[in-house]
Order: structure tokens, then sequence, then C-alpha cells
DNA sequence: AAACGATTGACGTGCCGCTGACAACTGGTT
DNA sequence: AACCAGTTGTCAGCGGCACGTCAATCGTTT
């Protein structure tokens, strides 16, 4: 069976050229007009993903999404936004996992979007599933807890900021590869950051202190030059 | 559809002519003349190929680069450069998949640039979705792990720079070819590098430092007289 | 205001890759 | 066989740039 996906637009002309883009992807696809039956249809079908126009008639994008968020804020949800006031909304929302585009738009561009929160989803499940997340995990020869957000090591213990947890997080789920800057960037600061390279590095600084027994001298969290780090599991 | 085109020139008269040359030739082009802008573009359409002017009011060339390339590696860039300083600072970047061009140039140039530089894009999807690329492939006696960046024989494992690493890729791609010191030198450095031949023999010594259980008399890494080098599998 | 995390700039350091000098080697010529 | 010109191996050193580090700053929270 293919990826189901639910479409909630209200331009006639746009659902159609999207329903006829994602099916020639291989999805199976939903598609509306009306909020109202944006709704039911996820509740009948259970979509992977949902596209949601801001502007549509009976209820809008905003709160079909609070609707859907009450009963499963697993499933991704892709807003379309055509005025800057709309994104600032979309963004205030904070919700986990979601994204928007902004009209006009291309159909390249939804694409790229769509596969990534696909892919960024089917990892969070992934993680869940896989080991029913317990609180704490083993970072070198340290120990970290989630919900403490402190790490212990032989007799200490020190806290956690976000920034680091996160980072341990990505060092976590691939242990021995190299994560280059970029992807460590966009995993942990979001895909538009404009920050700089030392921003990194100095998180990377704050990290071995915590983690490394001899901090000049890494063991776990090394670097590799002209690329990114790699965590070295014991 | 058309492949859609960003292009990225704050001279109002070049950015024109590029515009008609390339609408002629069947693309759909994106005009701007900013880097801001060029960045939104991108987002909104995410095209095939990006033509990016190095000077730039708000953001330039190289930082527009530096954005794009955090979320995504495949499409092919092609800067616009006026001095040798910034072709420099191109080369430096040691991206793959891009190409510059230098002002002033002459429109079949371009045209050619970007169509080479297509080509070579396709190729890459295309490669990757054949194989699903596995990390790991075994060269001589050793295994590779182009995650790791690091090669492991017997009991030991030793990490792997850039350089060695795309040594190793081409020498895979073609085992038992005798593959010239020129083809070495553009696959692995770029069409345009200017540096001297010892370069490539010095990589060639470290590799087989790696490779060979005595690097004097090399088993897998051979030497080709006049010719260049040829990778001898076990 | 105070505390904290995040970010940035300035500066020092180390590594990778490059190069020049010279030795060793190869293949061809006499 | 001896020789020679061109090519490759090896070593040591250099330079640029990526990275490490410290400290100052900014923004947010309490």
């Amino acid at each position: 069976m293919n990826p189901t996906l639910l479409i909630a637009e209200d331009d006639d002309a746009l659902r159609d050229g999207l329903k006829d883009l994602f099916e020639a992807e291989g999805y199976d696809v939903l598609p509306t007009g009306n909020g109202r039956t944006a709704l039911e249809l996820w509740r009948q079908y259970r979509p992977l993903l949902i596209v949601l126009d801001v502007m549509m008639p009976e209820l809008n994008g905003f709160e079909v999404c609070q609707q859907i968020r009450r009963e499963d804020n697993q499933t991704p949800i892709l807003f379309l936004t055509a005025k800057a006031q709309e994104i600032d909304q979309v963004v205030g929302l904070k919700l986990g996992g979601d994204d928007y585009v902004t009209k006009p738009f291309g159909m390249q561009a939804l694409l790229a979007r769509v596969e990534a929160l696909q892919r960024r989803a089917a990892r969070a499940r992934a993680g869940a599933d896989a080991d029913a997340m317990p609180d704490e995990f083993s970072f070198g020869k340290s120990v970290v807890s989630r919900k403490r957000h402190q790490i212990s090591r032989a007799d200490t213990t020190v806290p956690l900021t976000l920034r680091e947890l996160k980072l341990l997080e990505v060092f976590r789920e691939h242990p021995g590869e190299v994560i280059s800057r970029n992807r460590l960037l966009n995993e942990v600061w979001g895909i538009d950051y404009y920050g700089t390279t030392r921003t990194l590095d100095q998180h990377i600084v704050q990290l071995r202190k915590k983690v490394e027994t001899d901090p000049r001298h890494p063991v776990y969290l090394l670097t590799v030059h002209g690329v990114g780090y790699r965590y070295a599991p014991p």
C-alpha cells in the first residue's frame, strides 16, 4: 500500500495539481477543499502526512490542526501559507514536526519538504517504538538522563543544556559515524539557522568538558578534520 | 514542466540577458539581484540548478551557497566570478558538484557549463538510487567505511582523510583498470587544478601505508610507469 | 539585577595537503 | 652494459585553514 497523504486546499486548480503531482510520486491522495471534511477524512484514514492550506471555508488550517493535535501529535502537518502574517502564526505554534511553505511555491520545493517531514517522522517513530524511549542512555563512560537534563560519570553529576542534550542525542543515534557540521546544525538548530560555525565548536567544547576524562585529548567525541565529528562508543 | 533555474546576479542588464537566454533554451527562470531573495526563492521553488553571482547585496554568493548546502548538497551551483581572488575562494570551497565561470564570459560557454553540471547531477542522482550506496566496501585486504572515514585491516583501524577516501573511491570504481594521473587529478581534485604531480604521488604514498602490508612493495596500488596507477583487487 | 544559556569575536594551535629537493627507478638508446 | 632522460618514491618543511579555547556580549528568565 502506498503512503497516504491528506491534501486540504480550497483552490480547485491547485488542489488538482497537487493531487496529480503526488500521485505521480506514488502517494495515495485524499483531496478536499474544506476544513470540516479534512477532519473527517483524517479520522477515517489516518494519513501519514497532512498538507493544510491555512485559508479554508468552514474550518481554517489552524483550527483543523488544533483538532488533530488533540488526538494525535505525531503526524506531520505541512501548512500552505500566503501572507507573512500567517507565517508568523505557524511559526508561533511551535508544534514539533511541522513545517510550512509559502505561496507561491514550486512543485519541487513542496516535494522536498514533504519528503523531509516524512523522514523526520519516520525517525521519530522508529526511535519511539524501538526502545519505548527510556529516560536514560549511556554515552562514553557516562549516563545521560533526558528528563533530568543531566549527565553522570563516576561520582559526579553535571547539568546539560538543551543544545548539549540534543547534540548528544544525535551522536547517540549514529555511533561511530562521522556527522558533518552541516548535518549537526540542521538536526540541532533547525533548517533555517544563520549562525556561525564557531557556535557548534563551542558546544562541542562544553560537551567534551562533561563527557571526556581529559577534554584536551578526547576519546569519545572525535573531530574529523574538514568534515565534522564522530562519536566513538567505548 | 520545464527545468527551473535560479539566477542571482545584481547587474540588471546581465540578469535580464541571462534570463532571456535560458528561457529561449526552454528553462523556467527565477531571476533575482539579491542574496536574501535568492535563498527565499530557492526555498520556495527548489530549482534544479543555481547560478550565483559572488558579489551581491545583503548576502553574497558564498553565504547563499553555505545556507543552501546546509539543507541540500545535491543541487549544483554555478558561480559567476569577476576577480581572481574570488576564484580561489570558489575552488577553496571544495564543494562537490559545483563549478564557476569568470566574467566576462560568453553565453555559449555558460550554457555549456550549465548543461554539463546538469548531466553530472543527473548521473549522481541515478547512481545514488541504483545501488543504495552501502557504507562499506573492501579494498585489498582492508575494509573501508565511508561513514566513519576509516579503513580497517586485520586488527588495526586507521582514519582516512578526505583526499584519501576520494582516491580509494576512484580506484574501487575501476578495479584492474589503469587510471591516468590526469584523470585522478580531475576526479579527486576537480577539473582545473594547478598543483604539481608530486601532490598525487604523496597521497599515493600515504595510501599505501594504510593499505599495503609492505608499502615498499605494493600489491594492490600498483604504479604504471608513464601513465598512472592501477588497483589490483585481491 | 542576577543568573544562565547561547552566540560571537579574537587569537592560538594543530593538521592536512602541498611543494621542493633529491634519491631511486624505469624504459629506451647507444 | 652503460648511459640518459624522464618519471616516480621519499623526506622534510611550510602555509593555510579548520578547529580549540577564552572571554565578552546578548537575550531570556527569575
